[in-house]
RNA sequence: GCCGGGGUGGCGGAAUGGAAGACGCAACGGACUUAAAAUCCGUUGGGAGCUUGCUCCCGUGAGGGUUCGAGUCCCUCUCCCGGCACCA
């Protein structure tokens, strides 16, 4: 007997398939398409496991897809732009660019050597200029609907390196590469204004079936809350500020103004307070203080009283103004009105600095209002101390407190997001250039569109020191001004890489993409995406950028559907050991290594059978094992197939039964939710089942190889390789892959008997096989001459009987 | 703190409110072999009983509830994982 030499059989297949071109995906406007997605690898390093799970999962749905009958894009390309590659260079020497292709050299032949149905000709590599390009085009577009701007923005900043530091550059608020302590310093930036965009993407009507979690990470992300915007006066220096809050029930019982120390009306404070030298001092303390997460919430609450008051528009009471660190100059008006009694943070504040607690809303468990108390309430409450509103429930006062506001115009109803403006400035070499020039007389400049690319120089000297590499480099800062044509100076900041990957699926679903950023028609055909695959890690960032520049581009007439991904399905993590492979804990499992011993079958096999998709999988030498001993049985059973002779045909109606149960239960599988890991199991028992079947010879031979084709077109999606080869060796001469996948017919399964469960009074006490569709009386009938089961019964009172047919019966007695 | 998700054999994991533990791993027994590996055939949640292949009891984090019947639905608690977190 033939063993099963997985290597040379894949080798062959993925040879054939490359020849025959059978992935490539062409535009059929009259064929139902279907678009899987994997997320694109970012080009840092090798394919690892996790890779080799996202990509074979939507490589058994692609294939699936394309025998279900549609006509199906499986692209695949590189997010080639980034850090690593600049870091490898002030590193090792070695050129962004060429480390970058050598990586994408590698990886691309990992991903061959794992079988993939990639449409190869649709490949995208973020850094090519021709790619680059339409960033630089998108932008202008952007920037001449208002929709990117420039402002001053704090970044991170490395003294001793003279660098700015992406987040993920500071550790424990220091330098990752000299430990210095990192500072905050102004610089002016490039922003994409997303927030315009803060309500329709707080709609996910379009989506159809997303994680929850995702959503709901999306939607707190943006953080939408409604409340009220109230004018308070500022006394000495005589003029308004604006307070946001969402609890206008409880503006009686302000007890001070907090504001920030950002705040623009700070320095004005400054000049008129009593206490000049310690508000400034303070002030600039707090804005000396990094700005990491970390320790902004090690922080504690400190302020100082600026000497100066401002007026209560409800009561007309004067209250000092403080200035806070707690307060954020990013978030609401950058002034928050101080209640100490009803919010925790302002008790906290309250406390430490001795400012009057006074209670406005009335505890429903508190029978009457306390001297004091030891926390705020924050909950609902009927209200006190508050004039006209005493009495009104707190809940309803929230509104009436703001229609009452905006009838003195000392306020209205206004709505507040958490979601920021999108900074997409990075002091960075290896990214798209910004294409912007400053000329001294006409000021910021888009360059014309038919000078576009502004192409990235090569071959430069990145050291890591000083602002951007790209400053140094004369040839490209040194321009003409697009508009009067005098000397002007190129903007040297590149683009974050989150703006590669807002639209490469849409260069993926363009088959023309020679002068322009894709193809309108052909992408309206093929997107939006119908099943996206990939990490979590992207549930707000990616996604939510995607979303943004989807609905732009629609509103900007270049595509006719706002949702980019329709479907989305988050793999979990390949594990060992109880944690996530990486080198640093040495429990890294190389997918070539396990290529080379088992076949990507094998490989494949495993990583879908081992956890549902959303769920981490953890490594197992042993069950990859499993895997493989299938595959062989597989193997062996086809020749033991291929040489079965038998005229008994006793069995042939089971087997029959049996198949259609197994594509019921495979599709079945594959449609509510990719569960390959069932579906692969039922291909498990179908196999134990025939096997059992052979041996006892009672099924006829045409039968047996009518049955195990069907079987072979189903484990084809999972594994591919073997499949084919069994297939040509079954005597066919096509690709499995224009293979129709095989149909059920529920008829059939309705077994020749059926097993009833006999329950009394909900405790399993026997069996019985019957032909089905028999009445709940003759099962009962039935019953009664069954020893086992009737002395159950036997002088007990039968109060009723439940009965699904073919199913159970319950007698319950008394 | 807030918001999600989840606790099922020795392990990974199955179970439209209807036989808990499919399938795989590990373990054990047997066949083949001089022997081992590989392969094939069995057994395998825990406990008790005897006539040794059958009977009964217990069992899905803990406690309660709904139901003829709960891993599944409801309430309380507990532990684990993930996200957010001075967002006014």
């Amino acid at each position: 007997m033939k063993k099963y030499n997985f290597s040379e059989i894949e080798e062959k297949w993925q040879k054939k398939w490359e020849e025959a071109e059978i992935y490539r995906a062409k535009f059929r406007s009259e064929k139902k398409k279907f678009y899987v997605l994997e997320m694109f690898p970012y080009t840092s390093a090798q394919i690892h496991m996790g890779h080799v799970r996202n990509y074979t999962i939507g490589d058994v749905i692609a294939r699936y897809k394309v025998m279900k009958g549609y006509n199906v894009l499986h692209p695949i390309g590189y997010d080639a732009f980034g850090l690593p590659a600049e870091n490898a260079a002030i590193k090792h020497k070695v050129d962004p660019k060429e480390w970058t292709y050598n990586n994408i050299s590698t990886i691309r032949r990992q991903l061959k050597k794992l079988g993939l149905s990639y449409c190869w000709e649709r490949e995208v590599i973020t850094c090519t200029p021709e790619y680059y390009r339409w960033n630089q085009f998108f932008f202008i577009e952007f920037f001449k609907r208002g929709l990117v701007y420039k402002k001053k923005s704090p970044a991170n900043w490395c003294p001793s390196c003279q660098t700015v530091l992406a987040n993920e550059q500071v550790v424990d608020g220091k330098c990752w590469r000299c430990g210095s302590i990192v500072e905050q310093k102004e610089l002016s930036q490039w922003f994409i204004k997303i927030t315009d965009y803060a309500e329709k993407l707080l709609d996910f009507s379009g989506i159809k079936n997303w994680p929850e979690r995702v959503i709901l990470m999306q939607k707190n992300w943006i953080g939408k809350s409604t409340g009220c915007e109230i004018v308070f006066h500022l006394v000495e220096i005589n003029q308004p500020i604006k307070v946001f809050t969402t609890r206008a029930d409880t503006l009686f019982g302000v007890t001070f103004l907090a504001i920030s120390p950002y705040h623009p009306v700070v320095s004005e404070i400054i000049k008129k307070s009593p206490y000049k030298e310690e508000v400034k001092k303070f002030v600039e303390k707090v804005r000396k203080t990094s700005l990491s997460v970390e320790d902004v919430l090690k922080t504690e609450k400190e302020g100082i009283d600026t000497g100066i008051s401002a007026i209560n528009p409800a009561n007309g009471e004067k209250v000092p103004v403080w200035i806070g660190n707690y307060v954020l100059m990013e978030y609401g008006t950058g002034a928050v009105m101080g209640v100490p009694a009803h919010d925790q943070r302002d008790f906290e504040f309250a406390k430490k600095y001795n400012l009057p607690v006074k209670i406005v809303i009335k505890n429903p468990e508190w029978e009457k209002i306390p001297e004091e108390i030891e926390a705020a309430y924050e909950g609902e409450g009927i209200m006190v101390n508050s004039g006209i509103f005493d009495g009104l429930e707190s809940n309803k006062g929230k509104e009436e407190v703001c229609k009452w506001l905006e009838r003195k115009r000392k306020g209205k109803e206004a709505v507040y997001y958490k979601l920021r403006d999108w900074c997409i400035s990075r002091q960075r070499y290896w990214g798209t250039p910004i294409p912007v020039v400053y000329c001294e007389k006409c000021g910021i400049v888009p360059v014309k569109e038919e000078d576009l690319p502004v192409k990235l120089p090569e071959k430069i000297e990145i050291t890591g020191k000083g602002k951007s590499p790209l400053e140094n480099v004369e040839e490209f800062v040194k321009c003409k001004c697009p508009e009067c044509g005098r000397d002007a100076r190129r903007e040297t900041d590149t683009m974050d890489t989150f703006v590669d990957s807002s639209w490469y699926f849409l260069r993926y679903a363009s088959g023309d993409t020679e002068n322009k950023p894709f193809d309108k028609k052909e992408v309206n055909y093929w997107m939006p995406v119908d099943q996206y695959i990939g990490g979590i890690e992207h549930a707000i960032l990616h996604l939510l950028y995607s979303r943004f520049f989807v609905k732009a581009l629609k509103d900007m007439g270049y595509v006719d559907f706002d949702e980019p991904f329709e479907n989305l399905l988050c793999q979990g993590m390949v594990i060992k050991d109880g944690a996530k492979m990486s080198k640093s804990k040495g429990n890294v499992v190389d997918p070539e290594e396990m290529i080379e011993k088992y076949g990507v079958d094998t490989l494949r096999l495993f990583i879908l059978f081992a956890a549902p998709p959303e769920l981490d999988l953890e490594w197992s030498e042993k069950g990859i094992e499993g895997c493989w001993r299938f595959l062989n049985r597989v193997w062996n059973l086809n020749q033991k197939i291929s040489e079965y002779k038998s005229s008994g045909n006793g069995n042939d109606k089971k087997l029959e039964i049996l198949i259609h149960k197994t594509v019921k239960g495979v599709s079945e599988d594959i449609e509510k939710g990719f569960h390959f890991n069932t579906a692969i199991a039922k291909m498990m028992e179908f196999t134990n089942a025939i096997t059992k079947m052979i041996n006892e010879k009672n099924v006829s031979e045409i039968k047996l190889k009518e049955v195990w084709s069907k079987f072979i077109k189903l484990l084809y999606p999972f594994a591919p390789h073997i499949s084919e080869e069994l297939w040509e060796m079954a005597g066919n001469k096509n690709f499995l892959f224009f293979e129709k996948w095989p149909e059920f017919k529920e008829e059939i399964l309705t077994e020749e008997k059926v097993t009833i469960v006999i329950q009394v009074n909900g405790k399993v006490r026997g069996k019985i096989e019957v032909p089905p569709g028999l009445k709940e009386e003759e099962v009962f009938n039935l019953i009664l001459k069954d020893e086992k089961i009737a002395r159950w019964i036997e002088g007990k009172e039968i109060v009723k009987k439940i009965f699904v047919p073919d199913k159970i019966l319950n007698i319950v007695v008394k």
